[in-house]
DNA sequence: TACGTAAGCTATCAGCCGTAAACTTCCAGC
DNA sequence: GCTGGAAGTTTACGGCTGATAGCTTACGTA
């Protein structure tokens, strides 16, 4: 045993009701520990005990697996990238296309602050072997649709407001996001892209077919 | 120490000039395990030995660390995306846009045909902490540059020939790159996409300002 | 005030990892 | 034929991992 893995002397228990406060921390502790290290192999079981202060078997009375644990941290960096758009959306309350530019910029800018989180969400690898976890798959593959409604809708007022010519708004819905996407990834990895400053809206303004 | 670590029975050394022959048969041992199970977190040291029928301190005779088998796949799969590449572009002889048009759909197909090898390529997670590791990072983010260099040549002859209203070739190619990668990265994780089945050439259209 | 139970801990297991050091085998050239 | 070195092996060490079983502590309720 490691003496690292011995019990942070300040924590005091939480009362009775009041055990789940401890998983939040636990979820914390692992983005924490994921923003640092820009590694999720680091995310393993005991350094997040560590990194919250208890001790490593202590988790499991919050998750059954250590996969668990990712899917709670992916599923929490998803509702924030969703609350996010939504407020971006909410805010652009002017004529199209602002709103749909706004949810763009929202999610490059959230990709951007957060890149390992963004990496961990979208990267695939946490993805644990069918059946030996008790993650199900049906709880991810939902999980990035509704950024892309929002998306399609905004681009649909778009093509109604007459400032897109998109033929098929839902479809090149999805091109845009893939774009964003590629954008976003390619930028968590590496800095050194030699692309134009505005590349973000010459994409956005050719898949989403804006002023043509 | 594990029954599996024990040399598989059947190798016969190789001949006095010939240990580097080992070092390819480690690479594919790797490529083939990365293939397998999609989980780069699976080439370790010791199961690429595995593989490969040889101990495991044996890989120390070809490569100073881990993370040089690691950058050794991806640098091997990078010359084998460029050839592929180089390939298409020649075969296309034809007028613009089609070796543009080619050499997008080679590069998707190469991401279809080995996913893992794509998303560890591209995804950043193999890049060893930097001083910890043999690795250097100039290594690394020159190596996409070479089809990055081609899509804009290819890009610059459709403006060149009247098929793209594009202004700037050298920064729309940038463009066309992410969509591609977008598309091809998240191809390898899920299939599940709410896609037309044109998205490819959809996207490819919109970022290249084709017939515009 | 006594007690049941929630909350978290200690101790421990088996398994895998990367790596170092020293040994064996066998070929090539003198 | 002898010998030196290349090729690869065996053995071993320390450290980390996920997980289980059983213990302690303290709080809310009856």
């Amino acid at each position: 045993m490691t003496s690292s893995d011995v019990t942070a002397i300040g924590r005091s228990r939480n009362r009775r009701g009041e055990g789940g406060r401890l998983r939040d921390e636990i979820v914390e502790a692992a983005v924490e520990l994921l923003d640092e290290t820009g590694d999720e192999r680091a995310l393993t079981l005991r350094s997040i005990a560590r990194r919250a202060g208890i001790a490593a078997p202590s988790i499991y009375r919050h998750f059954p697996d250590q996969p668990a644990i990712m899917l709670a941290v992916v599923r929490d960096a998803f509702r924030e990238l969703h609350e996010t758009l939504r407020a971006a959306v909410d805010y652009a309350e002017a004529a199209p296309p602002a709103p749909l530019l706004a949810i763009c910029h929202a999610y490059l800018d959230f990709a951007q602050a957060r890149p390992q989180r963004y990496r961990t969400m979208f990267g695939g690898l946490w993805t644990p072997t069918p059946g030996e976890s008790s993650v199900t798959v049906e709880d991810l593959t939902t999980l990035g649709d509704v950024g892309l409604g929002m998306l399609a809708e905004a681009l649909a007022d778009c093509v109604a407001a007459g400032v897109s010519s998109s033929a098929d708004p839902a479809g090149d819905a999805v091109g845009v996001w893939l774009g964003l996407h590629g954008l976003a990834h390619q930028r968590t990895v590496t800095h050194q892209l030699p692309a134009p400053p505005d590349i973000d809206d010459r994409m956005i303004t050719a898949l989403a077919h804006l002023n043509c």
